[in-house]
RNA sequence: GGGCGGCUAGCUCAGCUGGUCAGAGCGCCUGGUUUACACCCAGGAGGUCGGGGGUUCGAACCCCUCGCCGCCCA
């Protein structure tokens, strides 16, 4: 016996541990089945579930538990990310807090082992919060960035891709994060508008002549000045250029060049040149050979290359100073207010400095042709497509990657320098000697990089290297190409582009054959989500308070592409409502022995009323397949919350009623199993969406009848025959139904008591119409709560009419009724047929239309317009005899 | 500056290839002891589909333009 509600606090762990201890996460063994792989988007180890994992996530376990119902093998692989700078923050934080030694007193072997400890302890909480969500991926399979496996990877590819000189190392501009003092990739920078100063500083002429301005937002910078640039055809500076100007606080004369990077329009015209620290500069110093002075150590402060007063400042300190210093000189011109965008770290919040360093970049422009193919024609798609625009711009102007990173918890870089700085990139320090070896005719000492690589690196192999890649296992030939991944806009750059070079490059092949971008879940107010906003709602709060279901219906429901998910609690527990609502027509059924039955065969089935919902069951599994088949989430939710709640509760549930009471024995037993038929088709369907709610009625309804196979998320998808589909059953039940929904809204309307019984009169109705209430007189009777049905003209006086599907009916309640109210009634009736009838008559009457509009369409118009005249007619009939009676 | 998305009932959103397309949920209002369900049932009110222009026999839907709002890139 079912309890009165579904508990999801106590139930849902329970089953989650069921299906996890039966091994169905794991794919079938079944050598002809086909496949269905996906890899989970790796979050960090340091990461806690919030609400875009749990819509994430989500949606790829009803995926998964989709096409595992299916009969695929299908395949969901979980795993974590190390996180490089995010882990190392963690750690180096809890670190402090203890009052621990800092990373570098510690050392790195020491720290390094600290954070495996943190991780052994307090990493992959994620992981744990999945379960909670339902997530039904294969954690036999789980992986980790920097498990042995996915290292070997790493080295791999990177020595391979350096033999292919696709990775080199290099001295450039680096966006460099002081606070890490590491480099970052262009893509962890954040630009933002902040308010600042333009402050214009005069350089003198170094022979006397007069100065040249410039302006600057950073002033500090102007101790590395190598040159003052000038448009060419900029008339006023066409004799200077060639001269040179003494830097003032510095004393270091420096050339003025002609290049078109200074804008005429701008400012002066004139612009300083500091090649080590900005990169447009970089671009105009080497054009010029200028030297480029770096004049930063790597926390930003300012190093040996500066008059000795400013050494060892901090860049903001050396600011206010380089600006001090040059009004004590007279050599101010002005400080004007400005707006401009300052390149902030996204990790560390600091702003970053351009900074000249050896590291090692990727040729992502080389990589990323195939990938910008791959998508062109299709072999890799997007849903929403409008998506590949993005793609597609970013791998168009794709700059070298930068992957080295100046931190220890990462994936070392396999390159180890000889005495003269030569490097040896291979995937053992042992092949590194032997190359060194072959080079220097003997052993030298060799000395590892120091450095790691981006996380993203590591991430970018994902697809294959979880599958075991390099090795060539089972794995991997049968999952690989995976054949979906969902995830997030924001990270189509950082990891999506990069799966793809990575895997089309080392694979040749595709890493997934689509890729689903999911939307973005804000809260209420349609805010991000964010720590420092505190708006952050904990998904597992939501769990707690309405079970993991209702959430994840919630989810799916609202997912729509191209939209933003607004959370919000009521919409939340609208959904519980929902669940709450099939629980109880499960417990209808249990309760009303609608027991499944051997070998019942719903094709067979003759009464009106199961014919019917078999062919609305059809409807629905359609309707659902083909959503779950396109990634339209949203539209497989809806199809099943209308079917159950607005078919299945409210109309087949009650229309059985009368038959179960009734004496008819063949049509009690066909509908009792038909009934139970359909709740089970029900939970099948929505198992994917609300998992642990259908399993566990899947498991109720087996207490009767035939034994179970399996437990519901094992069970086989519905795929009806289209036999089921009853057209005439329709059409028959869409008359009873307007015909009880009519009939209420007049009771409603006229404030007929709940309880009086009038009968209700057909007085109109063709052959077939009649016959078809006829045999459906007792869910009518019952539920528009009439005394009978009678086949007869209503009485001159005090019968209300109302039409149904072009049969005209009348209830006699002339003396409830409040003959205002029906008059008023019928007035609005026929004003709204007299709106529809001259809508429908205009159209009629334009030669145009009836011309060009196709012949369907017109007739249509036709029969609406002659069906709508008939109502009218009736109605103002009607009207008539009131105005008599009144 | 370039690109993308949004602007539909009080709120949150559906409306797929132009022709019952003006919808749903929540909220609101009116009824309800119909033995599955008040996390419920029945009924109802609410919108000139951001503004303007155009294409078309016909536009919430296509085109142009303007206006806000959000995001991405430079």
């Amino acid at each position: 016996m079912l309890d009165k509600t579904f508990d999801p606090q106590t139930v849902e762990p329970a089953i989650y541990a069921r299906w996890e201890a039966s091994g169905v996460f794991a794919p079938r063994d079944e050598a002809d089945a086909a496949t269905f792989s996906m890899v989970i988007p790796p979050p960090n180890v340091t990461g806690s579930l919030h609400l875009g994992h749990a819509l994430n996530n989500t949606l790829q376990d009803i995926l998964t538990r989709f096409e595992r119902m299916r009969g695929k093998a299908a395949l969901w692989l979980p795993g974590t990310d190390h996180a490089g700078i995010a882990t190392q923050m963690v750690v180096e934080r809890q670190l402090a807090q203890a009052g621990n030694i800092g990373r570098r007193e510690m050392g790195r072997e020491a720290f390094v082992e600290k954070v495996w400890e943190w991780k052994a302890t307090s990493g992959g909480t994620i992981v744990r919060q999945l379960r909670r969500l339902g997530a039904s991926c294969d954690w036999s399979r789980e992986r980790f960035t920097l498990d042995e496996g996915l290292s070997a990877a790493v080295r791999k590819v990177f020595v391979a891709l350096h033999k292919q000189k696709l990775i080199y190392r290099d001295k450039r501009l680096v966006n460099w994060d002081p606070f890490f003092q590491t480099a970052i990739s262009d893509l962890e920078v954040e630009q933002r508008e902040v308010e600042g100063q333009f402050w214009h500083f005069a350089y003198p002429l170094e022979d006397g002549s007069g100065e040249i301005v410039v302006a600057t937002t950073r002033p500090e910078t102007m101790l590395g000045d190598t040159a003052v640039a000038v448009h060419p055809d900029d008339e006023r500076y066409r004799n200077l250029i060639g001269k040179a100007v003494r830097l003032p606080i510095v004393g270091r004369p420096i050339p003025i060049v002609a290049d078109e990077y200074a804008d005429p329009e701008k400012g002066s015209g004139a612009v300083k040149i500091t090649p080590a620290h900005d990169f447009n500069d970089f671009k105009v110093g080497q054009r010029h050979s200028l030297p480029m002075i770096n004049i930063l150590d790597p926390f930003a402060r300012l190093n040996d290359n500066v008059p000795e007063p400013y050494r060892g400042l901090d860049r903001f300190e050396a600011r206010k100073k380089v600006v001090a210093e040059f009004e004590a000189l007279g050599l101010l011109r002005g400080i004007e207010k400005t707006r401009h965008t300052v390149p902030h770290g996204d990790r560390s919040g600091v702003v970053i400095e351009p900074y000249l360093t050896d590291q090692w970049y990727v040729d992502a422009a080389t990589l990323a042709q195939p990938a910008i193919r791959a998508v062109e024609e299709g072999r890799t798609v997007f849903i929403p497509r409008n998506w590949e625009k993005t793609y597609f711009d970013w791998l168009r102007n794709i700059e070298p990657w930068c992957v080295s990173r100046q931190l220890w918890w990462g994936h070392r870089i396999p390159a180890w320098y000889g005495p003269d700085g030569q490097a040896f990139v291979e995937e053992t320090e042992a092949a590194a000697r032997a190359a060194a070896r072959e080079r220097y005719g003997r052993d030298e000492p060799l000395t590892q990089d120091e450095d790691v690589l981006d996380t993203w690196f590591s991430s970018a192999l994902w697809p294959f290297s979880t599958l075991g890649w390099p090795e060539k296992t089972e794995d991997l030939a049968r999952f690989y190409p995976t054949s979906t991944l969902i995830t997030s806009f924001d990270i189509i750059f950082f990891w999506v582009a990069r799966m793809m070079m990575m895997g089309l490059h080392f694979m040749g092949e595709v890493p997934f054959r689509r890729v689903f971008i999911n939307a973005l879940v804000r809260d209420e107010k349609g805010a991000k989500m964010s720590k420092t906003k505190g708006n952050v709602v904990d998904p597992l709060g939501l769990v707690d308070d309405y079970g993991a279901d209702a959430l994840r219906f919630t989810l799916t429901a609202m997912s729509g592409q191209g939209r933003d998910i607004r959370l919000s609690r009521q919409r939340i527990e609208g959904y519980r409502n929902f669940g709450t609502k099939l629980w109880n027509a499960a417990r209808f059924c249990e309760l009303n022995g609608c027991v499944r039955v051997e070998g019942f065969d719903p094709g067979a089935a003759r009464h009106v009323q199961n014919r019917w919902i078999r062919s609305e069951a059809l409807k629905t599994e359609r309707a659902v397949t083909a959503a779950l088949e396109a990634c339209a989430f949203d539209e497989a939710a809806g199809a099943l919350y209308r079917f159950v709640w607005n078919v299945f509760c409210d109309w087949r549930l009650e229309f059985a009623k009368p038959i179960l009471t009734g004496a008819d024995e063949a049509a009690k037993a066909e509908t009792k199993a038909m009934t139970a038929w359909v709740l089970d088709v029900i939970l099948r369907l929505l198992h994917p969406i609300m998992p642990f709610m259908t399993e566990q009625l899947w498991e109720a309804a087996a207490a009767a009848g035939p034994p179970r196979d399996s437990m519901l998320i094992g069970a086989p998808w519905p795929a009806l025959p289209e036999s089921y589909a009853d057209r005439e059953a329709e059409a028959e039940m869409a008359l009873v139904i307007a015909a009880i929904s009519e009939g209420r809204s007049v009771r409603s309307e006229l404030n007929v008591p709940p309880a009086a019984r009038p009968p209700l009169l057909v007085t109109e109705a063709a052959p077939r119409q009649r016959a078809i209430l006829e045999a459906n007189a007792a869910p009518i009777v019952q539920m528009l709560r009439v005394s009978e049905l009678k086949f007869e003209a209503a009485p001159a006086t005090g019968a209300v009419p109302y039409i149904a599907e072009g049969a005209a009916f009348a209830l006699p309640v002339a003396e409830f009724i409040d003959l205002a109210a029906e008059r008023a009634r019928l007035g609005k009736e026929v004003a709204t047929l007299a709106a529809d009838i001259g809508r429908t008559a205009g159209k009629l009457a334009n030669p145009d239309f009836v011309a060009r509009a196709p012949e369907e369409v017109v007739e249509e118009n036709r029969e609406r317009l002659a069906e709508a005249e008939a109502g009218r007619a009736r109605l103002e009939a009607a009207l008539e005899r009131l105005q008599g009676v009144g």
